[in-house]
RNA sequence: GGCCCCAUCGUCUAGAGGCCUAGGACGCGGCCCUCUCAAGGCCGAAACGGGGAUUCGAAUUCCCCUGGGGCCA
């Protein structure tokens, strides 16, 4: 299967390239790489009142972002061009003209209430609807005829006589534009695809291009069609999920890389069970006969750990990187504003450091570390928790105290001082561990308390303090509780 | 309604007649570690949709049903 092996990815530009859409382009482009094959991108963009350019540049955008590449494109040129339909007219034009030559398209000129009324009847008789044939055998005085009359025609094409289901179909419209089905076969043929892999909403298709290619002479590409993608109700993958749009991925700060070995794992599986790949090693390994057939839900679930493992290996290789897209995260949420200074940087990417594998999308930056760039913000429970019993005032204002005093704002020191309060007062560690946690962070999870501190600063880490025990004191132990 | 596709844990899946007391991963639960959470280690719950047939033997082959999905309307 070596050799020649030319796919191709042919999106409408109607909106965001879509997470299924992205997945099947990932799949066409796997296997073409795997087969040191070519890669294109065709623009379907017959849909003229849907499509835009500014749509076109976007899905173009984010297959790049994917790290998806091709050989062939609207943007790249190419022999077989023009990549966008709307600029093959002239194709459509004289393949619709050599059919008709040949018989095998006709013109037809049944109106729209023509048809509706052989629809309804067929209903009402309790048949399935195929086309009657009205304009099948015309002569070439009765379309002279119709023509007359004002009547414009579609081209229809002519099935073999007895097709057990399929009926005479139209392939170009009355204002000369093709129908999918002709167009994909036009244009698969003049790019030399190898291969037509497809999403299997196009299986109820193949037969009607298989029987185009056959009627032009010309030998089909190979078929296979992918399964769909699914949203977790089962239902085929829409707007309705959420986040459906590469673009929200990327938005969120989510890995191309991870998004790529991920979609890999959805219809494919390396026999041995592995799971994290690269994608040279994706290139590799993969074998198209491996393919699963069966739907597949986006489990956003695993897309997510996947994601964190991709963050820590980033983080080691290049902390920069997950830096930029926790700043980024930071920003969105309004944490951070404007230009960021490099000190500001700095601390970001100390925060970043001691969150550690805690982070698995950018975001969670804020869940574990948003009293990093913000006041306190007491989460009840956990003040009920931990700041509520009535030696607690005392214990944070002796470690206040220690901290206060502390000549050197070190890991080590503060670690030492902490637990040297606790000593003192005669509790175990962490019995002022947690209160000082809730006091400096407001929340009970987050990364190891002396790094935090240790991060947060002398002065904020005392001013904090202070404020907190004013708060307990003020409404008392009670009223803090009740939060 | 017609045509078509699919069918193993909640999810992604391994499994191509005996290796299956059905394996892995995510997620979930418990324990350990521990200043919390996360990570890590250990343990656990969790699936072959149903019925026939073929066979000494079926998750694996065939048929029917059911279910899910898609396309055309």
């Amino acid at each position: 299967m070596t050799g020649h092996v030319r796919t191709r990815y042919a999106p409408s530009p109607t909106g965001f390239l879509h997470v299924g859409g992205a997945w099947m382009a990932f799949f066409n482009w796997l296997f073409a790489r795997h087969s040191k094959g070519q890669f294109i991108i065709r623009i379907e963009d017959t849909d003229r009142d849907r499509s835009t350019e500014a749509y076109e540049a976007a899905i173009i955008e984010d297959l790049r972002w994917l790290g998806i590449d091709w050989e062939e494109g609207p943007d790249a040129g190419g022999p077989y061009g023009p990549y966008r339909q709307t600029e093959r007219s002239a194709l459509y034009h004289e393949h619709a003209a050599l059919l008709r030559a040949r018989g095998a398209a006709y013109p037809c000129y049944c109106t729209r209430e023509e048809l509706e009324a052989d629809r309804e009847q067929a209903i009402a008789e309790h048949r399935p609807y195929r086309y009657v044939g009205r304009c099948r055998n015309l002569s070439e005085a009765e379309r002279r005829q119709r023509e007359a009359d004002g009547r414009v025609a579609t081209l229809r094409f002519r099935v073999p006589e007895g097709h057990p289901d399929l009926d005479d179909f139209i392939i170009q419209r009355s204002d000369g534009t093709p129908l999918y089905n002709f167009a994909n076969v036009v244009d698969d043929h003049g790019m030399h695809m190898s291969h037509s892999l497809r999403g299997s909403e196009h299986l109820s298709n193949t037969p009607r291009q298989v029987l185009i290619y056959e009627a032009l002479g010309w030998t089909p590409p190979r078929f296979a069609h992918f399964p769909l993608l699914l949203g977790i109700d089962r239902k085929k993958l829409s707007k309705r999920h959420g986040d459906t749009s590469v673009r929200d991925y990327a938005r969120l700060g989510y890995l191309p890389a991870a998004l790529v070995n991920f979609f890999a794992l959805m219809g494919w599986y390396p026999e041995d069970g592995r799971e994290l790949f690269t994608v040279p090693e994706l290139i590799e390994r993969f074998r198209i006969e491996e393919m699963g057939k069966s739907a597949a839900v986006f489990d956003i679930q695993k897309l997510n750990w996947m994601n964190g493992v991709y963050m820590q290996a980033v983080y080691r290789q290049n902390p920069d990187r997950v830096i930029d897209l926790v700043v980024a995260s930071l920003k969105d949420e309004h944490l951070l504003n404007g230009e960021v200074s490099p000190e500001v940087r700095a601390y970001v990417g100390r925060v970043v450091a001691i969150l550690g594998e805690r982070l698995r999308l950018p975001g969670d930056v804020v869940t574990y570390g948003d009293f990093f760039f913000r006041d306190v913000e007491y989460d009840p429970q956990a003040v009920q928790k931990h700041l509520s019993a009535p030696g607690v005032t005392e214990l944070l204002r002796r470690a206040r105290a220690a901290l206060g005093a502390l000549p050197a704002w070190t890991l080590a020191a503060i670690d030492a001082t902490v637990r040297g309060a606790a000593a003192q007062s005669g509790v175990a560690a962490k019995d002022v561990i947690h209160p000082l946690r809730v006091a400096l962070t407001g929340k009970t999870v987050g990364p190891g308390l002396f790094e935090l501190i240790e991060v947060l600063g002398k002065e904020c880490v005392l001013a904090r303090l202070d404020r907190a025990i004013a708060l307990i004191e003020s409404t008392g132990p009670s009223a803090a509780a009740r939060g």
